[in-house]
DNA sequence: GCAAACTCACGCGTTTTCGCATGTGTCGGG
DNA sequence: CCCGACACATGCGAAAACGCGTGAGTTTGC
């Protein structure tokens, strides 16, 4: 095997600092998290390794790349220096394991999934457990947040969003189209009902810029009696009977106490995606699942419009 | 100081494989050099240790990276991806260590310069001496050869270049324009200035495309005696008195037992250049080497022209 | 005003890693 | 044919790195 693979044809004589790899890991760590002991535990090692380390580097650079505060490290201009290339170092990394994530066609191993909180809770449930039965050899890991979780920095493998399309550098898959309607208690549906020019009540989230137009036509008095800006919060408002509600079908169906108000038709929503960085789409596990989601959204189509 | 540096804002959970970075540059250097040995002799460590890392590796992985043969580790495709990420992680690192050299404005630490051999040999050995000398704190290597160092990997940090140009991503600087002639041994220069007619031989290096047009007007009876590749061996061969030869103005004056040979008068040669990458430009060994050279040429411009 | 929680520094025992030495297999030249 | 050069595997003792515990100083909150 004399053909040498040479991605480089002459090897470079580093002269002086020859660095650890893994020395420029700490600092880039400390200086996300100021701390030693935050950075050690993100790095998983104890404190004073990541003490150890930045000392070494410092050593090698010959410059201080921190101050030693009371309450931290504070980074130097050379240190800033140093973590803007573990950084770019660690985008390497990160792309690297993206890719490896995307060659392996194995249903065994870790598979991070995202999704919004509440629709984990009112659908999404019963087919990610159908797929952590099917799969018993896949470490299935959920977060359900509503942050948006940086799929580029792999801290999901797969998300379902939503939203109006999958975003830039992502690859995606429409799941279903959604519809969003009024509900309430029953009790306050049927006076509403009653009486359509009775004064409306509504609860509203925040980002909301306030009661349906189209409502406003057939129940012109209406007045926001509340905001919030948490969902689930909402949720136990509308069942308490505060107010009327708008939201996506499926939550509104799926939440008990309550019932769709008919002031006005449902109107469309943002549909449902299925999200993830194109090195991982093709992935053993991120294929397994997505498939497993179009299938469930496919029967359950109706749940959304 | 609660004010986090936060260079990300959500700070990843990397499931599963945790891999060291320090592996990774096992596995390339593994690829560069084929097998265990050269690669640990390349990183500064044993070859165990380089087949423990890549052991490391590839359970970190799940795949195989290499092929082991009787003869050397093949890469396998997989090995390849690793190689490629990890090879964009040393080019980062690579960076770094140049804008920190740059930053660095200390005369003291290892500078390693680069020039073509002979010009070493005939002009620059004093104002190197010199300047080790002057800058006892400055670990100065020299590393005479005629293949062109990666600046950008950092094989040097300054070179002296007989070209037109500093090329594309490198800062740069004229030191001296250049003349050519004709040398030859006192000998063969009287017998051709007696007889005009006579053959003129010439011993010429393999990249030149024959003797010089304008030569060929006054004395056209000439033939190539020799080709050689090697400039050391030609002037070995004019000294020896074989033929003719075409060299820069500061060779043939600084080599025992050659004259100038009237055939035709000096005629314009590539220049000479101190070139550095762009961050390495300021800093401060590079930049009082730089200096003397400037100093250098100025004072022994006549040399060359 | 004082205790709790937080930061880091330092020293020690343990774990991990490393380098060396030895053994095996293969290839090529005398 | 055998021997040396070169490839890697394996096992062991030394060295380096690590984690833990302690102690000092500062901020935070009751």
């Amino acid at each position: 095997m004399r053909k040498r693979v040479s991605l480089h044809p002459a090897h470079a004589i580093l002269h002086g600092m020859e660095s650890n790899w893994d020395d420029l890991k700490a600092v880039l760590f400390l200086v996300r998290h100021g701390t030693l002991a935050a950075a050690g535990s993100a790095l998983g090692v104890a404190y004073t390794t990541v003490a150890r380390r930045v000392e070494r580097m410092e050593k090698a650079v010959g410059t201080p790349l921190f101050e030693r505060l009371t309450d931290g490290y504070r980074v130097t201009e050379a240190g800033r220096e140093v973590a803007y290339h573990a950084e770019q170092m660690e985008q390497q990394h990160i792309a690297l394991e993206r890719r490896l994530a995307g060659q392996d066609q194995h249903l065994r191993g870790s598979l991070t999934v995202t999704a919004p909180q509440l629709l984990i809770a009112a659908c999404l449930a019963k087919p990610i457990g159908a797929f952590a039965d099917a799969h018993p050899d896949v470490d299935l890991t959920i977060r359900a947040t509503n942050d948006l979780l940086d799929l580029n920095r792999r801290e999901a493998d797969l998300a379902i969003r939503v939203s109006n399309d999958p975003g830039d550098t992502l690859t995606g898959l429409r799941l279903a189209e959604q519809a969003q309607a009024s509900f309430a208690t029953p009790d306050l549906a049927n006076r509403i009902a009653a009486d359509p020019a009775a004064c409306v009540e509504w609860v509203m989230h925040v980002s909301a810029k306030g009661p349906p137009k189209p409502s406003l036509a057939s129940h012109p008095n209406a007045r926001v009696k509340l905001w919030l800006d948490d969902m689930v919060a909402i949720l136990g408002a509308a069942q308490a009977g505060l107010g009327v509600v708008r939201l996506p079908m499926f939550l509104g169906r799926s939440t008990p106490g309550l019932v769709q108000v008919p002031i006005l038709p449902p109107q469309p929503y943002i549909p449902i995606w299925c999200v993830a960085h194109r090195d991982v789409w093709k992935g053993g596990k991120v294929r397994a699942f997505r498939e497993a989601l179009v299938a469930y959204f496919r029967e359950n189509r109706d749940q959304f419009t």
